[in-house]
This record gives C-alpha cells, sequence and structure tokens, in this order.
DNA sequence: GAAGGAATCGGACCGCCGGTCCGTTTGGTC
DNA sequence: GACCAAACGGACCGGCGGTCCGATTCCTTC
C-alpha cells in the first residue's frame, strides 16, 4: 500500500499479475489449497517474487482483502446513509450487516483462505479492527452491555465455513437475514436514548442481490 | 471408540500414551504447532503408531474433543435440569450457553487445534452435530425464525480464535454473559408458546468458575 | 545513447510436516 | 513353546512456506 516511494515499472506489473492469479486459483480450486508455488507459476514469475512483494502468505491475502473490502469501508466512514454517518443506529446496523453478508458471500474463498492464513492473528488484521469498531461503537450507542465482546460475537458469524453453510449458492439472504435479525433483538431489548429505536419502524436496506 | 472387538493391550497402552502426549503438548506449546512427530516421540512410539490409531491428525484431536465433551454430551440429553430436559427453553439454553463456554475456556487449545485441522468439515463433526441440534430444537420452541442458522450463529461466537481473545485467563464468564445476553434477547422477542419466559424470570445458572 | 548502480527477479535450496509402507516385533491362543 | 494375526516404528515420499544470492532489469545521470 504505502510504498517508499516511486514503485518501478516491472515490479508494479508483476504485483498485480500476482494478485489477479491468486484471484483465479482462488476461484477455480475453490478451497485454500493454493500454494505460493502455483501463484507465482500462474502468474508468470519467480517464487521469490511473491515473497517480495507480500512478505509471506498472510500478506498476500491481506492484500487482496484489503483490495475487495476498500469501498464498504470508505462507505461506513463518509458514505451516505444509511451506512454512513447520519443513519439511527439499528438501521445502520443492519445496513451493514447486509453489505457484510454481501461481500462474504462473493468471495467466500478469499475470505477462507485470508483466515487460514490468518489464524489467530485475524483479529487485528486492520479490517477486522475497523468492522468491529463499526459494530461495537454503534452497540455502545444503544447500551448495549459490553458492546466490545458483543460485537466480537455478532462478526463471528461471517466465519468464512459458516458463510459456506449458510450461503452455499453465494446468495447472502440467510446469512444477512439471521445476523440481522440477531442485531435487532439486541437493540430492541435495550432501552435507547434515541426514542423511536423500535423493531417496527426499522428501514430495511437490503442490497437486493437475487 | 467402537473397536471391532477385543483391543491388544499394548494398543490400549499406546493410545492412551498417545492421548497423554498431546494434551501435555497442546497446554505446553500454547498453539497448533504441534506436529505428529513431536507427539509421537513424546508418547514414546513411532509416527506410524500414531496414524494406525487415529487415521490422521484429525482424527486425533476428535478423539481427545470427543472424551471432553463426552460428560457435558449426557448431561444436555439425559441430566438433570436446567442444562437437562425439563427445564424451559431459555434457562436450558442458558444453562447450556454457559456450560460450553466453560468447556470451551478450559480447552481452549484443543479446540483450536480441533478446529484447524478439521477445516470446513468442522460443522460435520458430531459433537457440534449434537450442540447445533441442542441449541437449534431450543431456538425453535419458542418460534426463532430459522432456528438453524440462528443456532449456528450463536455457536460461531465459540470459535478457539475469539474464546482466546474473551477469556484470557481461562474466565468463562465474559464470553458466557455475552451470548447468554444474545440468546435472552433472542427468545425474549419471540412470544412464546410458554407465557413465562420472561427477561425477570430467567434464572441464572452459571457455574460460577472465578 | 551509453554507463552505472540499485532495485528487482527467479528458481535452487532448506527444514518441516502429514501421511504411507513394509520389514520386524509382540501378544494372545492352542 | 509355537504360531500367526495384529501392532509396531522409523525410513521414506511429495509438497509446502520461506530464504538466498547470482543474474537481470529499470531508472538515473551525464
Amino acid at each position: 500500500m504505502t510504498e517508499s516511494r516511486t514503485e518501478r515499472s516491472d515490479a508494479a506489473r508483476n504485483r498485480v499479475a500476482v494478485l489477479r492469479a491468486t484471484e483465479k486459483l482462488l476461484v477455480e480450486h475453490g478451497a485454500e489449497h493454493i500454494s505460493l508455488d502455483r501463484v507465482a507459476a500462474q502468474a508468470g514469475v519467480g517464487k521469490g517474487t511473491v515473497f517480495r512483494r507480500f512478505g509471506n502468505r498472510t500478506g498476500l491475502f491481506a492484500a487482496l482483502v484489503e483490495e475487495r473490502t476498500e469501498t464498504l469501508n470508505q462507505d461506513i466512514e463518509t458514505g451516505p446513509p444509511p451506512l454512513g454517518p447520519g443513519a439511527a443506529p439499528l438501521p445502520r446496523l443492519r445496513a451493514f450487516l447486509d453489505a457484510l453478508a454481501d461481500l462474504a458471500a462473493r468471495h467466500v474463498s478469499l475470505f477462507a483462505a485470508h483466515e487460514q492464513a490468518c489464524g489467530p492473528g485475524r483479529f487485528t488484521s486492520p479490517t477486522y479492527l475497523a468492522w468491529h469498531r463499526h459494530v461495537s461503537g454503534l452497540l455502545a450507542m444503544v447500551r448495549v452491555g459490553d458492546a466490545e465482546a458483543t460485537a466480537h460475537a455478532l462478526l463471528a458469524a461471517f466465519d468464512a465455513d459458516l458463510v459456506r453453510l449458510l450461503c452455499p449458492d453465494g446468495r447472502p439472504d440467510r446469512l444477512a437475514e439471521t445476523v440481522k435479525n440477531l442485531a435487532t433483538a439486541l437493540m430492541s431489548e435495550h432501552p435507547s436514548t434515541v426514542e423511536q429505536v423500535t423493531r417496527s419502524g426499522v428501514a430495511d436496506s437490503s442490497s437486493g442481490r437475487a
């Protein structure tokens, strides 16, 4: 991302070649038995180049994840409601969960590979941190107890293997509905500072994909 | 488990030796960089013996998990309330979540190793299936929508890495409270067939560990 | 446009791991 | 005590993530 200065032309070319090759292998071979040898071969570069660019397996998938989640993260922070600032906590959380389910369903393989490569350090990746901060903040606004832990629990539903189970055909609906239901139950239970957080008043901002 | 018949004495001795060795390595080296070579060496047996007994890495950890979860699974099915049959859905679910959090916090390393070894097939392990059936059934009794998916979402909070994060000192309280809170919110929201499922009426059956 | 040097490349190489194989040993039985 | 099925164990295999360093390529400078 933040290169020191002036990336050499061949380096840039190879970087995108590796990323594209990784994507291709991810969608073709569904799972995460993707060796970096294969990636390098598919990209038409040497193995050393892959490691020079991305450090290690984790870094490679992290870069791809960041690329895929960039627009969502921007929309969350500075986009228009209900995803961005301005909407009430519950609709905003629901919109986020919809968007996240959609993203997760569309890129299961990538997310699976990323999780597997990260291991326990998954929770310290910038992307996860941003999502957790967002959810946690929204929950805290409605005074949900231990918002941080609750946010983790909600986000745990987006475990890649679970996504595969609940969205076998790529449709995020089932996962989205389930998690939104959880969030709504949680928030409805806690009398909010904002008055009109009632269940009936929820604007359902499903990103209609189907 | 169900050996064909009459396990030879040395085989039995080696089996427990391997299991104990695995436990020891799990608690000593916190994570899952436990090679089966090491396990064999620690147990004082050959590598081939480990594979002969347990088939593969997954089988080894699965055997250990089954050993650890046996009593809980019995208690759920035939034990006394509130864990066993006889209690109302919500208290029973809360009791189960308490017990599961306790178990998870005490055996994080094992569960982490098991998850990692199982991969996506984690959801088809007998233990997970039993737990999911249980939670799913309880949710359905209170007419929670899509009980199956919701049960998966609740159980996802027991992801080993998340347990490590929320129970750094082995105390299950924070995890338990969070998930029980989720379950309670869910069930309270749905008007049950049983009348007295209210929040105040919940008997808190925390397995006081602290 | 040629030269120089730094950044990049690439694939041979390393140690390790999960899993297999088969000659050897052991335990139960008659 | 002898026999044989069962179990043992460690050498062996293919493949992986990651490293290293001589060869190559790009960019700058004159």
